[in-house]
DNA sequence: TTAAGTGCAAAGGCTTTGCAGCATA
DNA sequence: TATGCTGCAAAGCCTTTGCACTTAA
């Protein structure tokens, strides 16, 4: 454990929901100017594989990456105020068992993202 | 309408699920030598914006894209093989429904990502 | 004919990696 | 002290873009 592993993790930690490499890097690099890019990425591999974190593909361009979450977590984002709301149900687990006996398919990860306009900006929407 | 573009869509509609820019590059280029990178993502851009296609980022290297697909769709993804597996079942909906009613969030859109062990690679696994 | 599309090559982003020096245990 | 981690810089991928040429309507 190092200084700079301690702090990316103090970086997530402090996050609320999911962050890409180049915000991460924003916030360490604000608190420690030695850490780079290289430590960064090797940092988010090694948190990966441990298990600490989930990566997840939310945009085209690069990962986003969160403390790990439970497996029935999904992840809601409005097209329009850009706002994320996390939500959790059975229905998920359902859904995972379902997978399992109709596939054989031995599910490890779960990534649910629901894209669509939440209940402010979609009234706003109605009124126009 | 190009015969570049007439050949790409040729190619989405004869792939079995999502296919990356590569392996339509690939595809296309077998059968056309002078297709170009440049038009297999301009005419993806296109084919996105004119709604016939979905891009998803399945893996994380890049971006798989395929015909539009209902929203009960699902992707399975192999982290053994790579395979991709597509599924669909009424469940997805009950989750939107279920979205909608208890936090009146008006789904556009549904991305829903299992990643695992697929049947074969499972059982490969058990054996060592 | 002419506006739009194409190929080529170069550039732009994100991520990984080789190597020498440094720090943790 | 010895293994493992870091920073730097360069390279590797995937994707986009400028430019001159070609093509579909």
């Amino acid at each position: 454990m190092t200084t700079q592993r301690r702090l990316l993790l103090e970086v997530f930690q402090k996050a609320q929901g999911p962050i890409d490499a180049k915000e991460l890097y924003r916030q360490a690099s604000a608190r420690d100017q030695s850490v780079s890019w290289a430590t960064v990425y090797r940092s988010l591999n090694l948190f990966k594989q441990l298990g600490l974190i989930d990566e997840r593909r939310l945009t085209k361009a690069r990962c986003s990456y969160e403390i790990k979450q439970s497996m029935e977590h999904m992840h809601l984002v409005c097209q329009c105020c850009g706002k994320i709301i996390d939500f959790e149900n059975y229905l998920v687990r359902k859904l995972v068992e379902l997978v399992r006996h109709e596939h054989h398919f031995n599910v490890t990860k779960v990534d649910l993202y629901l894209e669509g306009y939440c209940a402010k900006c979609d009234g706003e929407k109605e009124v126009h």
